[in-house]
RNA sequence: GCUUGUGUAGUGUAGUGGUCCAUCAUUUCGGGUUUUCAUCCCGGCGACCCGGGUUCAAAUCCCGGCACGAGCACCA
């Protein structure tokens, strides 16, 4: 009808016969994160369940930004969990559960609603490995991994699984004995060797781990236990027993979430409702693992978990990164399953909207040239005065001049000499004579013209020098700071340079500035 | 190999059959404000993986390709 009578010929009969057709359906952008399926104001809980094998990297934080944004759209609850089973390949390291705590409330801007330590909880996980078992839902295997991968492979069932309860139960006490090895036992859930799937094939839920060569970090816990729940048990027992109503995690762990959907059906549990993301690459970041990091550190090849050259949350707050600018940037990357690939402009782009109207601007003059400036007839200033910040009220700095003999020295860029072969400006003060032989003279007070605008700084000025993480490098740029009170930890612009943040003096007294971006 | 997921401008993202010659942000380019190469403002460039099908109408539904990713660990 449309194609004989044109779409304005149908309008006006449906104008006629059914007006509320016609209204414009609103085809707004969406802002902020997508709605949560099935989600009840109040009654949400979401968790964030880290390994605590080191402190939080910058990737975590769009599980810490994703859980606890939905928390407060939902009122619900955030509860951060240490997953820290594994006491060998990925051991918990004592420091970073309370420095992982601190970051997940400064990341989130609230602390976690509850605080669960999974080492705390193995009887926990005892108890519904031996009812599950019992009933036969569950048993225990003395194959190795390579035999039953291979049973896996051919979809045939291993010798193990035709076991009574009775016997499992007494194969699954000696697992127990200080002298299992790792590796001689392991609990399977006992789903189907014909499943399509191949990873879900009667999955492992506890093994053996040698906790008296390996004990676990946390001295309460030591080599208390030996049996230990793999991820797939212990993060099923505990978002049931925690009452998580939805999981957020990467999709690369959509085959655990089918492994726990099997087991929630043994115990008659309903699932949480899942969300998952793909995977994030950061352009400017290598391949870092918190593994590779913690080892690393120990190694003396980094500063620490806050080395400016590492992708830490320790490193970006170090560095001044804002958590409302985090939680902008994985807000703005959504909830998608894409494997996505960002670079850190946008982050820094979030930043700089939060920041510049309360940063303080300084003077910075690297790889200084000393200039002897004469003022001729003009009058000797004795302190040049410039605003804290163009726009806002940040006060006055003022810029003391040592006039001796009708000059004075100034410091000014190397790269400003070498490319300025004219008449120039210094910011906010006067015209001057291109510098001949570290000479110049006063021309005028007033700008009249368009000249290249360069900042400057007397050569009383402290030494500073500004570190800039470049890659696998720290670029150690070396300059004089203009004077001023500002405290340790602020962060500022330099002018023509880029914003940074004021850390302590070095040792040899010099002022320290970090880069934080342009 | 089996299983499983994803494909919209350079990078992210909105869009769930018409109002989409496709949104917003960022990047980049040009211009304006500014005694910073910052901030702010204006503007430009730039995309629906490919091929079929369904339909009056497809970025949106179906089928088939292709590309890329992940799982099949006694790691998390």
């Amino acid at each position: 009808m449309a194609k004989s009578s044109g779409l304005d010929h149908l309008r006006s009969i449906l104008e006629e016969e059914a007006p509320h057709l016609l209204v414009k359906r609103s085809k707004e952008r969406r802002e902020g994160l997508p709605p949560l399926p099935n989600a009840t104001k109040g009654k949400v809980v979401l968790r964030f369940a880290p390994n605590p094998n080191g402190p939080l990297s910058f990737g975590h934080g769009r599980g810490v930004v994703i859980n606890a944004e939905y928390a407060k759209l939902h009122d619900g609850d955030l509860i951060l969990r240490f997953d820290d089973t594994d006491t060998s390949k990925k051991p918990p390291m004592p420091d970073a559960y309370a420095q992982i705590a601190e970051e997940v409330e400064w990341i989130a801007g609230f602390a976690p609603h509850r605080i669960i330590i999974a080492s705390d909880r193995i009887q926990t996980y005892y108890e519904y490995a031996e009812k599950i078992i019992t009933e036969g839902g569950a048993y225990t295997c003395n194959c190795s991994a390579e035999d039953f991968k291979l049973f896996r492979q051919q979809l045939t069932e291993c010798p193990c699984r035709g076991r009574g309860a009775n016997e499992n139960l007494t194969l699954w006490k000696q697992m127990h004995e200080t002298d299992s090895i790792p590796g001689s036992a392991v609990v399977r859930i006992k789903t189907d060797m014909g499943l399509k799937n191949p990873a879900l094939r009667d999955w492992p839920a506890l093994r053996i781990q040698d906790t008296s060569a390996h004990p676990h970090p946390r001295p309460e816990i030591g080599s208390k236990y030996r049996v230990w729940p793999l991820l797939d048990f212990q993060s099923a027992i505990d978002d049931h027993r925690q009452g998580v109503t939805h999981i957020i995690r990467g999709k690369d762990l959509m085959d655990s979430t089918r492994k726990q959907k099997l087991l929630y059906e043994k115990f008659g549990w309903n699932y949480p409702e899942t969300i998952y993301w793909g995977r994030v690459k950061i352009h400017e970041f290598g391949g870092f693992s918190t593994s590779e990091m913690r080892r690393a550190i120990e190694a003396g090849e980094w500063t620490g978990w806050d080395d400016p050259r590492l992708p830490t949350i320790a490193t970006m707050r170090r560095r001044g990164i804002q958590s409302q600018a985090l939680r902008d940037f994985w807000i703005e990357l959504g909830l998608t399953q894409k494997d996505i690939s960002v670079p850190l402009a946008t982050l820094y782009s979030h930043n700089t909207k939060i920041i510049d109207s309360t940063t303080p601007r300084l003077s910075f003059v690297r790889d200084p040239v000393e200039i002897e400036l004469s003022r001729g007839d003009f009058v000797p200033h004795p302190v040049i005065e410039m605003a804290g910040h163009p726009s806002s009220e940040l006060g006055l700095r003022k810029i003391e001049i040592a006039w001796a003999n009708g000059s004075t020295p100034i410091f000014i860029e190397r790269a400003d000499l070498i490319n300025h072969q004219a008449e120039l400006r210094l910011k906010e003060w006067c015209n001057i004579s291109a510098p001949t032989n570290g000479h110049s003279s006063m021309l005028s007070l007033d700008s009249d013209g368009d000249y290249p605008i360069l900042h400057w700084l007397p050569t009383d000025s402290p030494p500073a020098i500004l570190l800039k993480p470049e890659g696998r490098e720290v670029k150690i740029i070396s300059g004089n700071l203009e004077v001023n009170e500002h405290p340790e930890g602020t962060i500022i612009q330099l002018e023509r340079v880029g914003y940074a943040r004021i850390e302590a003096d070095d040792e040899l007294g010099r002022k320290v500035l970090i880069h934080l971006h342009d």
